[in-house]
DNA sequence: TCCATTGTTCGCCCAATGGCGAACACTCTA
DNA sequence: TAGAGTGTTCGCCATTGGGCGAACAATGGA
């Protein structure tokens, strides 16, 4: 089983893929924003816990519909958070965690720290 | 003009004094929070720029009224960024930026570095 | 003792956000 | 080609948060 490239995948596939924003050019307030929703954190912290690409979109164990969890999605490819690659019917996960902590040092590690159950 | 302490300024007061939040209480989720508002990031540079005790409430420069800036300044010190003192009919403002910084190392750092207009 | 200054509180409005179910779209397998 | 699995989109609703003016409280000076 050879691995197959995203411009692979996306020539192979007739859905629009993902909408990303590169972390470079998003603001601090976005970023805040992101991360100031518990949800979403948790997402941040299972999906850093696990290897790029590991994880599918439904198998996160957050206590929301896949309606409103897809939403979540959105908001963290808007900030730059998360990258998503279309394989077959699902969607993989992967944490932009260099480029993120690049652009803002030192706030992904507050989350992932989380040394208090915020 | 001989300086006052916090105390005897308090005894001489018949105003309730501000309630602080100590930033080791502070969860992450109030600090985002605190955070994410532009007014309040304003207040806060402004802040950062001028001398502890420095800036009344009144003199800052933000396009609120003062009944919505007093709200921003309650958000502020709830969420252990803002110490304030009485002083006459005033009251005078101090950022916390030591206890804060130690308990969310490098948070304020991107507010206060401010390299985009965010 | 009045009154201007300073700041907080209260009630209200509006926009933004998170949540949901239902419907839709796409992929792969049977 | 039918259907199961996966994820998004579309209303809709409830809650939250920021904004305001008006009223209130406290201080200090005239």
């Amino acid at each position: 089983m050879a691995a197959q490239t995203p411009q692979q995948q996306a020539a192979a596939s007739h859905r629009t893929p993902p909408v990303h924003t590169d972390p470079d050019a998003v603001s601090l307030e976005t970023a805040l924003l992101a991360l100031a929703d518990p949800v979403r954190r948790s997402l941040v912290r299972e999906l850093a816990r696990a290897g790029d690409w590991e994880r599918t979109c439904g198998g996160f164990d957050v206590p929301v519909t896949k309606a409103t969890l897809s939403r979540h999605f959105a908001v963290l490819r808007e900030s730059g958070l998360l990258e998503q690659r279309d394989a077959g019917p699902k969607r993989l996960n992967r944490l932009r965690r260099a480029e993120f902590e690049a652009r803002f040092p030192g706030l992904l590690d507050l989350v992932l720290r989380q040394d208090d159950g915020s």
